[in-house]
DNA sequence: TCAGTAGTTTATAATGATTCTAAAAAGGTG
DNA sequence: CACCTTTTTAGAATCATTATAAACTACTGA
């Protein structure tokens, strides 16, 4: 199974639980963003089991430590994660509270100027917010 | 009272209460970034009354709903707030958990080239996180 | 193979930021 | 001062997230 690898790259088991947020998390074609209770109705209607949140909750986080999730910073009440985890950034519809990608190619280069003693830029993110 | 405008304009009249928020807010030489656990913090020290917390939070989102503070999106269990209102950036020191301003010019400028139907661009922020 | 061990799942409770409520207090107006 | 509206406040409610601990499962090595 192609997610077995992911899991123990992950340092997780590859369980029966596990295998099914795999399924719904990657198996997609396209990428999508998606808040955990999002995920949950999700894995509801696709997997054949009920997995218990906590189980959710430890495996994307596993996932986003690893980084085959990425957390995308935004006010939100609830987390919003990303199954794309390609450099890139997002427009913010704040009318319909959705995320819409935006590629690299869609936004110039991004040259930051100012440097921080001893830190180095681990990333950079452009959030975007639309209004009608 | 130079609050007084401040005040009216964000909707709300000029209490005790919301004077004195008004000091730790926007009395001090340099702007600064913060949570509402902090801001009463600060509050606490400051202030010669009690102000309760359902304040705190009515003033500063009415502030944020007029534009006397921004939000800062990022992803942290409490919400951040900015009393530097002007168009700017940041870098967030992962380790430290450390907001720092990244101003205009430390940035180069930003072509958002995509666009999207019917929406117009509100704002564009961008947050560059720093690691050891 | 299989018992032993470490890792996992789950229901449930705990936590903590934020929002809500409703009663008391203060502001504004004439 | 009366009257009405807005505000403050303590405390409760909400809700996303994390912690707990007991039952369950996967892996390992004899
Ligand atoms: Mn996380
Ligand atoms: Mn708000
Ligand atoms: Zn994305
Ligand atoms: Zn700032």
């Amino acid at each position: 199974m192609k997610y077995i690898e992911k899991l123990r790259n992950s340092g997780l088991r590859p369980t029966k639980q596990r295998l099914q947020i795999c399924e719904v998390l990657f198996n997609s074609e396209k990428t999508f963003h998606f808040t955990i209770n999002e995920l949950d109705q999700k894995i509801k209607k696709q997997a054949s089991d009920k997995i218990s949140l906590a189980t959710i909750y430890n495996t994307v986080h596993a996932f986003e430590k690893k980084g085959y999730l990425k957390q995308i910073p935004i006010n939100s009440n609830q987390t919003y994660f990303d199954t794309n985890i390609s450099d890139h950034h997002h427009f913010y519809d704040l009318k319909e509270e959705k995320l819409i990608d935006l590629e690299n190619a869609d936004v110039g280069p991004i040259n930051i100027l100012k440097k921080i003693n001893g830190k180095k830029i681990k990333s950079v993110e452009v959030l975007v917010k639309l209004e009608d």
